[in-house]
RNA sequence: GCCUGGGUGGCGAAAUUGGUAGACGCAAGGGACUUAAAAUCCUUUGGCCGGCAACGGCCGUGCCGGUUCGAGUCCGGCCCCGGGCACCA
């Protein structure tokens, strides 16, 4: 072993080492516990980010872990290649969105090579080949055949300069990002998968998952909103208007009803009235985020009708509401202004009445004239509602439910917030949608056969529409019925299609002849998912769906597919700027700036290096490209090396938080494991250490054993259970700092540092693997550290004859006692009631009572 | 606007089931080594007060209130910051 720590030419080696042993590669083995560590597939953007490479150390760390601890681990990684940024990289650069995506894939792949995963790259799948799409294409036209899939139209923002539709984010308040124009809402033809068909069991279903985050599990049940309310109608001259409300309690509080702009009454309304339609296309204005709908000024216009309350017969006029989302329910709602904070907003900004029918239970009935927002939720009694006087809120919704079947006019049922899944793109760099459409025989699936319909690769975006729809030799087709001429459809898949089930290829990629096969159900469900919390709704629901779709297909034999989710923090770097000119920002890399402190270590302000002239602080904020704070970690790895990185990222803060990037905290994380290299190479330096013999051990190697195994226990338990990476790196730290501090050379006093080093160096080897494999030969092991068994916490010398206790008086610490290990209470009692250090508290003092709280504490409550 | 987390020293954090607040590390100060610097090693470090000192006291986990022998942790109300809101991935 070298006296000094080279990590370029340790990470080399041991690379080399695991390559040659195809040490990371997984296999299907019968009789051994198989344990699937994933992590989300990167979407290719050109270098890995901070938060790529947290998310995959903890994930390599995981997996590490548990093969150490014996289990068949699988470890996979893919890109989700298609998307956005490839066509906004084509249109700047004139490059096709394919080149651009291949390329980025190869140096990704070398930069996750060089952090050192055990990834099993024979598995490594790229949404955007054929191989991998035709199978989205294939159960496509599963899910089309079973009534799944079905077309229907969709609310889409559109750029009436560029005419093209435009995502979400390509909507700068309310403007196209191009073009500037305002953006128009417009509705179009799409897919749709039926999500809804499954919203009840994605629903109970995660009562089941007890290893995900009650906060993940909490966020989804709310997205799927399953609310218990009661459909009915108001009726007028042509029909029954219909709406769903959860608050038929308040049924006697209506004053009028709202329907939604894009409501079938609304058109009519418009047909006949210009105003109105004025002000429906008004609507149609900005776009269709929930966000933006929600925040919008609540604005409204009669539409000249009125429709009968359903139990009192008396008129209510209806209006046009922009605050009502079509999206939900039946695009309309009785306005019950008293009770509804939306409502009351709305009727009194246009005057409309108020009418008090619910009171707190303790007040008494208010009159019906009283204005102003009366009680909401539903703890509240019924009042000025005639017969439903006096009934809380779940009596009062049966009764009115009841007499408004009893007049055909309504039922109770459930309705969710869920709305299907969209999955038709107008964009190029996709999966097509594999359909043909025939002016004969309507929309035509593509035959199997014919799968995948191959998307070209050639073809480079300009910014106005899907360059797809152009190119002819896609377009135009033959019929698969009849044979005439017939127009390929155009759009491509949402990409959270392709994110939905890539962690079921992984185990069956090499399998051109089916989407997947039994080596699916040996690997999955995932034992470990890990990714960022950013993805806590949308992916991780859609991918419980189509799990469960193809389960009912009998294509897998599971449930759910992620046993335990961990959900990463985002990784923060400081942010410095300049203004220049007009109001425009310009924005420094950290790398740039020098930190200025005052005598505390406050950060007082910041200089430009360059100019040394100040530069404005802006705290922190995440990683990104607009702010120009990102850290590449290419560079990092070159300085540094990958242990020191990933050493960091592991100890700066726990997974689910935050991590504030620290170019000293890197710089500490480095000094640690030069130490450790110290450490073991001034020990090994002596020749082998002779065998432990534990009945020779003094007092202060016995304390020393005791803090190995002490330590060994906490760490297992940090790793395997807790997740607490930086904890278990810590009780590490201690544990050198301890090995260190032993004093003496004497043959046991070696053989306690072997035992002390070799534990360090298989606790270790999961986070820093690299320098572990060359600590772990230089301890004298032949075999790779990756071969290498966890360790165990021997319970004996974890055996302790004494205990510190605290001693408290009314729960302030006043001293401490060290007692046998098994004393009784009421010697505890007495050693703390005489202890020196309490006396002073509990002197002519009555004692009311002595609070024991087993190896921890006294506490001794005085009067 | 709605849904969901978070807030503890100069900084990142720890305190696992209601039981010693600040482990571990960073930064900063003092010292050793060195011609010097870097590196390394030793050492101090939440605030205030008292003491020559050993040490002792009081305060302190975003704010206000509550429960408890005991609250960073539980409950109620507020403030601030982050993530998501269905076409970014």
């Amino acid at each position: 072993m070298q006296d000094i720590y080279k990590p370029a030419e340790v990470e080399t080696a041991a690379q080399a080492r695991w390559e040659r042993e195809a040490a990371t590669r997984s296999l299907e083995k019968a009789g051994v516990p198989e344990y699937y560590c994933l992590c989300m597939l990167p979407y290719p953007s050109g270098r890995l980010h901070m938060g790529h490479v947290r998310n995959y150390t903890i994930g390599d760390v995981i997996t590490r872990y548990h093969r150490m601890n014996g289990r068949n681990v699988l470890q996979p990684m893919g890109w989700d290649a298609f998307g956005l940024p490839a066509e906004n990289a084509a249109i700047k650069n004139r490059v096709p969105p394919a080149k651009w995506t291949y390329d980025n894939i190869d140096y990704m792949r070398m930069q996750l090579k060089s952090l050192g995963f055990a990834i099993d790259w024979t598995r490594e799948v790229a949404t955007c080949h054929p191989k991998y799409y035709k199978w989205n294409q294939w159960f496509f036209l599963r899910m089309l055949e079973k009534g799944i899939a079905y077309k229907t139209t969709g609310t889409v923002n559109w750029d009436p300069v560029d005419q093209t539709v435009l995502a979400n984010e390509q909507v700068i308040d309310g403007r196209g990002w191009r073009t500037g124009a305002l953006v128009e809402k417009r509705e179009i033809p799409m897919y749709y998968l039926k999500i809804t068909a499954y919203a009840d069991e994605l629903l109970s279903a995660l009562d089941g998952l007890p290893g995900w985050p009650e906060r993940v599990k909490t966020m989804q049940a709310n997205w799927i909103g399953k609310s218990e309310g009661v459909e009915f109608g108001f009726p007028h001259e042509g029909g029954q208007l219909k709406v769903f409300t959860t608050r038929a309690d308040t049924l006697m509080g209506a004053t009028y009803v709202a329907v939604a702009p894009e409501h079938p009454l609304a058109a009519k309304a418009a047909a006949s009235d210009p105003k109105i339609a004025a002000f429906v296309e008004e609507c149609r204005k900005g776009g269709i985020t929930e966000a933006e709908l929600a925040t919008q000024e609540k604005r409204g216009m009669p539409a000249g009708m009125s429709v009968q309350h359903p139990l009192t017969g008396e008129p209510l006029p209806v209006w046009i509401a922009n605050y009502v989302l079509m999206a939900y329910g039946e695009g309309a709602i009785g306005g019950v202004p008293a009770h509804d904070e939306r409502d009351y907003e709305f009727a009194v900004r246009y005057g409309l009445p108020l009418k008090t029918v619910v009171r707190a239970p303790a007040d008494p009935v208010p009159d019906v004239r009283v204005s102003g927002l009366g009680f909401l939720g539903k703890g509240g009694v019924v009042c000025n509602s005639g017969k439903y006087d006096g009934l809380g809120y779940q009596a009062a919704v049966e009764a009115i439910a009841a007499d408004l079947a009893a007049k055909g006019l309504g039922k109770k049922r459930v309705q969710y917030r869920l709305r299907d899944w969209g999955i038709s793109r107008q964009r190029y760099w996709g999966c097509p949608i594999p359909l043909i459409h025939c002016d004969a025989c309507g929309d035509v699936p593509v035959p199997d056969a014919d799968l995948p319909v191959i998307l070209p690769e050639d073809l480079a975006p300009d910014g106005s529409g899907n360059p797809l729809a152009k190119h002819k030799a896609f377009v135009e087709c033959a019929c698969p019925k009849c044979g005439e001429p017939a127009r390929r459809e155009t759009d491509t898949m949402d990409t959270f299609v392709d994110s939905s089930w890539y962690f079921l290829r992984y185990a069956c990629r090499d399998n051109d002849a089916a989407m997947v096969d039994e080596r699916v159900n040996y690997w999955l469900p995932v034992d470990q998912y890990i990714g960022g919390i950013e993805h806590a709704i949308l992916h991780l629901l859609y991918s419980r769906f189509w799990t469960k779709v193809m389960r009912d297909m009998g294509l897998v034999k599971f449930d759910e597919p992620f046993t335990n989710l961990l959900t990463q923090g985002m990784v923060l770097n400081h942010i410095f700027l300049r203004r220049t000119g007009a109001g425009a920002l310009s924005y420094y890399s950290p790398a740039e700036v020098e930190l200025k402190h005052d005598t505390d270590g406050r950060i007082t302000g910041a200089v430009l290096k360059v100019d040394g002239e100040p530069v404005q602080y802006e705290g922190f904020g995440t990683m990104s490209k607009s702010k120009n704070n990102g850290v590449d970690p290419q560079a990092l790895v070159e300085r540094y090396g990958a242990d020191t990185v990933r050493l960091f990222m592991m100890f700066a803060s726990p997974p689910e938080l935050t991590l504030e990037w620290s170019e000293t905290g890197v710089e500490g994380a480095q000094r640690f494991l030069k130490r450790l290299w110290k450490a073991v190479s001034e020990h090994t330096t002596r020749g082998p250490a002779p065998a432990l013999d534990r009945a020779a051990l003094d007092e202060a190697q016995r304390e020393l054993r005791r803090q190995v195994h002490e330590t060994v226990a906490k760490v297992s338990d940090d790793i395997g259970r807790r997740y607490t990476f930086n904890t278990a790196i810590a009780a590490i730290m201690e544990l050198l700092n301890a090995v260190t501090k032993l004093p003496g050379d004497a043959l046991q006093d070696r053989a306690v540092k072997q035992e002390a080093y070799e534990a360090l160096t298989l606790l270790l080897a999961p986070i820093v693997p690299h320098v572990c494999e060359s600590l772990w030969s230089g301890l004298g092991h032949r075999d790779s550290v990756m071969a290498a068994r966890w360790p165990a916490a021997d319970p004996a010398a974890l055996k302790r004859d004494t205990l510190e206790l605290v001693v408290q008086v009314n729960g302030k610490l006043r001293g401490h006692i060290r007692v046998a290990a098994g004393a009784s209470q009421e010697v505890l009692q007495e050693a703390a009631l005489t202890e020196p250090s309490v006396q002073p508290f509990v002197q002519g003092k009555t004692v009311r009572k002595i609070v024991v709280v087993q190896g921890r504490l006294v506490n001794v409550v005085v009067a």
